[in-house]
DNA sequence: ATGCATAATTATGAATTCAAATTCTGACAG
DNA sequence: CTGTCAGAATTTGAATTCATAATTATGCAT
C-alpha cells in the first residue's frame, strides 16, 4: 500500500505542544476574568477542567508566571498577579519608552509599502471609532505591526508580554469614555509623523500618546 | 558557584522550589559554555547528573525558554539559543534604551545618598581594571544596582534578563583587549553626569557607552 | 468557651510510569 | 552504490503515583 506517503516534514498531528495551548488558554481566562488577579488557581479542578493531567498544566503555569501574569508561591500554588498603581505606571512608562523607540525607526527605515500597510491599519480604526471591541482589536493590531517593522524581535516580544500583563489592569484607559475619540487623534498624528518619514516627531507623539493613555488610566 | 548555600539551620528546609535551583544551576552551565549554543539538552543525561527526576528538569527548561536562553523544538526537545549578529545588535539596542532611561531618572529623582552607593560601586570598579573577572563582577554590579535605584522594578526584570541572554554571546565586548580601560571611561563619565544632577547628559553617555559596547563585539 | 496540641485532610512538589513520535539501524530492491 | 522502507531503540510528552508540607479539623485541658 503506497498510500500517498506525505513528505515527513508536513506537520505534526499536534501543531504545538499541549502546555502552549494551555498557556493561551489560561491567558484568556485572565483577561476574561474567569480567573480574577489575586485570586488562587485550583491546578486539580482546573485540570479536570480542561481534561488534561496537571503535568502540563503546572509547566503552562510557570511560563505565565515567568511572563508576570501569574505569582508562584512555594508549597502554596499559583496565583493571578495583582497589579497595583506603581506597576501600571512603570509598565505605561516602559511601554511608552519601546514604542515610542519603535516608531522613530519605523519613520526612519521602513520601505514605502510597510508604510502604506501600518496605514491601511489606521485607516480601519478609523472606520472604529464607534465599536469598541473592534477598535480595541484594530488599536492592538497597529502597534503590534509598527513593532514587527521596527525589526526588532526582542523588543516585539517585550511590548507583547507587557500588553498581556497591563490586561490584567480592569481600568484600561481606552475604556474610558471620549477617550477614544483622543486616542485615535493622537494615533493620527503619530501615523503623519510616519509616513512624512519624522523620526523625531514620531518618536514624541508616541510618548505623548501613551503619556496620555496613563493619565487617563490613573 | 555561588550556589547559596546557606547553613541546612537557616530557616526553611526548601528556600525555592527546586525548578528555580535547577534553572539557576542551567543558566550557569549556559554561561560556562558547558552547554555550547546549538547544543541538544539531554534531558535523561542531566536529569540523572542531578540527581532529580525529569520533571522539575523541564519545568526549568520552559522557564529558560521564556527567557530566551533554550530553544523548545516540538518533540525533539530543548537547545541552547544561539544567538545571531542581529540577536546581539537589537539586545544591545535594547539595554541602551533602558538603561539611557535609567540613568535619566536615577539623575533627576534618586537621594543623595543612593547616589553615594552607586559611586561607591563606581570607585571600586576604577580599582579593578586589572582584574578581569572582578571588573566584569563590578560592572554588573554597578549596572543592576542603577536599575534598582530607578525604581522600575518591570524594566529591572528585563534588563536582567537580557543580560542573562547576551551572556551566551562568546565575543563579549568587554573581553576585547583595552576596550576595559575604555569602557571604565565611560562609566566613570557617566557616573559624573548623575552625580551632577544632569539626566539629559547621563543618558546621552549611557547611549554612547553601549553604542561602543555594540561597535566593539561586532 | 478559649487556647493549644495533635490528628486528618488536602494540595503541592517530585518521581515514576506509560504512550507516542522521532531517529537509528540495516536489509533489500533498483 | 544509492535510496527506501521496516522495525528496533531512543526520547519526548503526558498521565499517574507517591511523598511531604500546609491547612483544616478535632479533642483535651484550662
Amino acid at each position: 500500500m503506497p498510500a500517498t506517503a506525505l513528505p515527513a516534514t508536513s506537520r505534526p498531528l499536534t501543531p504545538r505542544a499541549l502546555y502552549q495551548d494551555v498557556a493561551e488558554r489560561l491567558r484568556q481566562q485572565i483577561f476574561n476574568r474567569e480567573l480574577e488577579p489575586g485570586a488562587w488557581i485550583d491546578e486539580q479542578k482546573l485540570a479536570l477542567e480542561y481534561g488534561i493531567s496537571r503535568t502540563p498544566l503546572r509547566e503552562a503555569l510557570k511560563v505565565l508566571a515567568v511572563e508576570g501574569l501569574v505569582t508562584m508561591k512555594l508549597r502554596r500554588g499559583a496565583y493571578v498577579t495583582e497589579m497595583s498603581t506603581t506597576d501600571v505606571a512603570q509598565v505605561y512608562h516602559l511601554m511608552a519608552l519601546l514604542e515610542s523607540d519603535a516608531a522613530g525607526r519605523v519613520a526612519a527605515n521602513a520601505t514605502d509599502a510597510q508604510i502604506n500597510d501600518l496605514q491601511a491599519l489606521h485607516n480601519r480604526l478609523e472606520k472604529q471609532v464607534r465599536e469598541r471591541d473592534a477598535f480595541f482589536d484594530t488599536n492592538e493590531q497597529f502597534h503590534l505591526k509598527l513593532l514587527e517593522l521596527a525589526g526588532n524581535r526582542w523588543s516585539a516580544q517585550i511590548v507583547l508580554d507587557l500588553r498581556k500583563v497591563m490586561k490584567l489592569n480592569r481600568h484600561l484607559s481606552l475604556f474610558k469614555q471620549g477617550r477614544l475619540a483622543e486616542s485615535l487623534a493622537e494615533h493620527r498624528a503619530v501615523m503623519a509623523a510616519i509616513a512624512a518619514r519624522n523620526p523625531d516627531e514620531a518618536m514624541r507623539l508616541m510618548r505623548a500618546h501613551f503619556d496620555n493613555g496613563l493619565a487617563a488610566a490613573a
